[in-house]
RNA sequence: GGGCCUAUAGCUCAGUUGGUUAGAGCGCACGCUUGACAUGCGUGAGGUCACAAGUUCGAGUCUUGUUAGGCCCA
């Protein structure tokens, strides 16, 4: 066991010890539910986002992991059955372009290789590399059930994503249309709406081309970036109140390069007067607001440009060509002819693929769709009548703004790595992939009979991804577990995916799994890197979390070089909670150094105390209950009490911030500055039995504060909980501590507090004065404050209370103390008095301010009684501080 | 083009329904071999809460406008 000896050891040392303390979680089985107990015990459950089996961890999985497992120690603690269900997504896309990478480098690809063998070639690169992110999932601590591994394509998943398509398109939501796609030139596939991203600024060249009237008579010059789409081009359309074009409506033009084409002068709205010559050419095969116009109209919409990228026979002399050799081949044919009137630089918005990065091509393509109309009604209701709450509620209106119009979803996808669609087609074509057939069968089994043709396509990898909280359950079998654990408790994403996945899975789960997926999503910030940019291995401005943990290079974006301090799992953890606040937030590597901190804190006040223990014999049996004797116990014991409660409401509230600060507050400022302080010099002296109560006190209020941040820092917590006397098993599993009003104790608190102000005010009187640190000053209180407070303020503040008679030489007050500093040789006069003239103006001027606000008569008659009541007291306070001076 | 968000200390950010002298971490300054911890301790400096107008007894907080930055949708 490589446990570090504590009496030895100053530091913390996170990398020496989270190993082994994960190989203890894991060997001991914490992470799974165990069988149901029978005895009506709660559950809880997360399903994790699942990351891409292609993936690595990144900042955005890291943040999610620690916000999910911060959940879900939370509430097994409690003593719910827990499973955080665990697993990773096919990827389609994204998969077959990293094995089709590999091909290449290989010298073959997936065409040469048929589509049986790249699958095997597919499941065996995932084998390599898939459990690369569940791994390293385990050294940020996320306490998954890793014994139930889930995957998107498992055979059981597959039945349970057939069963939905089969069921749906039986059900009419899911049919077969000729439709403008986004076409990505990239991956050779159709992708949906969600995965096209719009580029702003991109740099084109706008053409301006004559077409001449059929009867002769002038021409028409329309302006496009597209000129090699022309031949697709069934109409010119000018707006109807341009009164340039009145004349021309109704009339027909010629179309350039074609052969003497015809095609007409329409009128439509859409087409703004002010942009280019204000006549536009209709291209309904290549672009969507040219569709809508050509549906409105009722013309047809041939195809200038195929799936392969390149002119459809349609072009005549150009077909066969790519669509970027055509660009040129056609201006310059367009220029010989003279029809080309101007060209000139052309700034705008283009749309990309998220999934290659190519140029979407917006194509005519026979796919398949799924009608959301139908489901999109419930998913609003769900969210409406709060069956499901999203967090923050600003995320829960662009959901509900999204379903209100929402489009059909292109399902089908043009690759091999996937659920391929359970649709078999017969005769009436040749290619039933491009066109439609006579005969289409869909089901689970190949249809009876001869001459069955099974679609290539496979779907979208969000279909699958939607039924994620419930296939992974057992779905359409009605499990056991689906019945513990679905619905889910909480659904933790990042926002970009909130139509992406988080609405389809409410609308799929509502349908098939009769009750929402989740009880509580909530949609955590982005991180960006230090400067602002988003994080980005292109820009060099990603930060790999485990290089933090482990103490890797630290990437450019970082003004300063070097290595990362292996900060270890808990400090990073600690780190993103604490910045999870707003929308966007930047990693702030000084967040993390703070977590860091906070473990070793956390390392040294053990230490102390478990030294404390041993000096006092008490290494075997110590009490676990507190013994509190004085305020100082009663105050540590209400302030542990009301931190309890304070992290558990930040957690269920989504507040990780809160979370993770309030703890390192307590930990710092409270348990560590003042109550370990006030304690040492009670351990110093009194009588054994005395000593006894306050250690067992001590060890009370390490053994709380561990259970308390070990949501937040587990691999710390449960490290030091195996160093506490006694047999108490595993941290991860302790139990959470109940509420308890009786350690409640305000008048303790007041007391503490007053007495904490007293002493920092003397402390801030000497520095200003100048006096030695380790000068002991005589003093002298106005009031008595009570034998163990006098204790304390002499201990804290360096003061020596019994010194006695004379008049003093400065006065310290504070709201529930007057301190006399009497003459000694370490106190400077001149200081003094200097000190006591400036805080007499500071007194002065803050009653002033005070006394203008009570002379204000509309304040005192309008403003409510207590707040009024409140300045009278100050006022008096003030008052009361300066006549002590 | 439509919608949303953000602007608070040198930096990164808190600041619940309007009500103490606007806070924290880091950084900075000064001091401390304090019997757990220098990854520590103590003390301090530092803010016209982007700008302008308004509502109110009272505005960082509410309203409107302006400026700057960001995001989403079309």
């Amino acid at each position: 066991m490589s446990a570090p000896d504590l009496s030895t050891r100053t530091r913390y040392e996170p990398s020496e010890v989270e190993p082994e303390i994960q190989r203890r979680w894991l060997e001991s089985g914490a992470f799974e539910p165990g069988p149901p107990t029978g005895d009506g015990q709660a559950t809880y459950s997360i399903a994790i986002p699942p990351p891409n089996v292609t993936g690595v961890l990144h900042m955005g999985h890291a943040l999610n992991g620690s916000i999910q497992d911060s959940l879900i120690r939370l509430n097994r603690m409690r003593g719910k059955r827990t499973k955080w269900i665990l697993g990773t997504d096919h990827a389609g896309i994204a998969t077959q372009t990293q094995v089709e990478k590999k091909l290449a480098r290989e010298g073959t690809s997936r065409h040469e290789l048929g589509r049986e063998a790249f699958t095997v070639e597919t499941q065996a690169w995932r084998k390599e590399y898939g459990g690369k992110i569940v791994e390293q999932f385990k050294r940020i601590g996320a306490s998954a059930d890793y014994s139930d591994e889930r995957f998107t394509m498992d055979d059981g998943y597959v039945r349970a994503v057939q069963k939905v398509f089969i069921d749906l398109y039986e059900q009419g939501l899911i049919y077969r249309d000729h439709y403008m796609v986004n076409w990505d030139p990239g991956s050779g596939s159709a992708i949906s709406d969600l995965e096209v991203e719009e580029k702003e600024g991109v740099e084109d060249t706008l053409f301006s081309i004559a077409y001449p009237f059929a009867d002769g008579d002038g021409e028409i010059v329309v302006a496009t970036v597209r000129p090699e789409t022309m031949f697709g081009d069934v109409a010119v359309a000018v707006n109807p109140d341009d009164e340039r074009y009145a004349d021309a409506i109704g009339r027909k033009v010629v179309l350039p390069l074609s052969g003497g084409k015809e095609i007409p002068v329409i009128a439509d709205d859409h087409v703004k007067v002010d942009f280019g010559s204000g006549a536009l050419k209709i291209t309904p095969g290549h672009d969507p607001n040219d569709f809508e116009i050509g549906r409105r109209h009722n013309l047809p919409a041939p195809s200038a440009i195929g799936e392969d990228g390149r002119l459809t026979a349609l072009c005549g002399e150009f077909a066969g060509q790519t669509a970027e050799e055509a660009r040129s081949t056609v201006t310059d044919a367009l220029r010989a002819s003279g029809a080309l009137r101007g060209e000139e630089a052309y700034v705008h918005t283009v749309p990309f693929s998220q999934r290659s990065g190519a140029r979407i091509e917006p194509l005519i393509s026979l796919q398949w769709f799924m009608n959301m109309d139908p489901l999109a009604g419930p998913a609003i209701d769900a969210v409406s009548d709060g069956r499901v709450r999203i967090h923050p509620p600003v995320q829960q209106r662009r959901y509900l703004d999204w379903l209100g119009e929402i489009r059909p979803w292109c399902v089908s996808r043009q690759l091999w790595w996937g659920h391929q669609l359970p649709v078999y087609y017969r005769g009436g074509t040749d290619n039933p992939q491009k066109e439609e057939a006579e005969e289409t069968y869909v089901g689970l089994e190949p249809p009876q009979g001869e001459g069955w043709v099974r679609d290539e396509d496979v779907l979208d990898t969000w279909f699958s991804s939607a039924l994620w909280p419930f296939a992974t359950l057992g779905w359409p079998e009605q499990s056991q577990d689906l019945a513990d654990f679905y619905p889910t408790d909480v659904l933790s994403t990042a926002r970009d995916i909130l139509f992406l996945w988080v609405a389809r899975m409410v609308m799929l789960g509502l349908r098939f799994a009769d009750d929402v997926p989740f009880r509580d999503v909530y949609v955590h910030s982005v991180i960006q890197a230090p400067d602002g940019r988003r994080m980005s291995k292109s820009l060099g401005t990603g930060i790999d979390p485990l290089d933090v943990i482990e103490g890797g290079e630290r990437p450019p974006v970082f003004k300063q070089g070097g290595e990362f301090p292996a900060y270890g799992a808990d400090a990073v953890r600690f780190g993103l909670l604490a910045i999870s606040t707003t929308q966007d937030v930047r990693f702030s590597e000084d967040k993390v150094q703070q977590g860091q901190q906070l473990a070793n804190k956390l390392f040294n006040a053990t230490r102390f105390v478990l030294l404390q223990l041993e000096e006092l014999g008490l290494t075997d049996e110590a009490a676990t209950a507190p013994a509190p004797r004085t305020d100082a116990d009663r105050w540590i014991l209400s302030r542990l009490e009301r931190v309890t409660r304070a992290t558990a409401d930040a957690l269920d509230g989504f507040e990780f911030a809160k979370a993770a600060l309030g703890l390192y507050d307590f930990v710092y400022g409270e348990l560590c500055d003042w109550y370990v302080e006030l304690a040492k010099p009670r351990l110093r002296g009194g009588t054994d039995e005395e000593q006894r109560d306050l250690a067992a006190t001590l060890l009370y209020a390490i053994d709380r504060t561990l259970r308390l941040a070990h949501p937040v820092i587990p691999f710390v917590t449960e490290e030091l909980w195996s160093h506490l006397p006694g047999d108490r098993g595993l941290l991860v599993t302790a139990a959470w501590p109940a509420e308890d009003d009786s350690a409640i104790d305000e008048a303790a608190e007041t007391r503490i507090d007053q007495l904490i102000d007293a002493v920092t005010a003397v402390r801030g009187w000497r520095e200003r004065v100048g006096v030695k640190p380790s000068a002991i000053l005589p003093a002298r209180l106005r009031e008595p404050l009570g034998e163990e407070r006098e204790a304390s303020l002499q201990a804290l503040a360096r003061i020596d209370l019994s010194a006695g008679e004379g008049t003093p030489v400065a006065t310290v007050t504070t709201a529930g103390a007057v301190v006399d500093l009497l003459p000694d040789e370490n106190i400077d006069l001149e200081a003094a008095e200097q000190r006591l003239a400036a805080r007499r103006g500071e007194l002065e001027s803050e009653i002033k301010r005070v006394e203008g606000k009570l002379s204000n008569a509309k304040f005192v008659e309008r403003a409510p009684v207590n707040v009024v009541q409140v300045e009278r007291d100050k006022l008096a306070a003030l008052k009361e501080q300066l006549a002590a001076l």
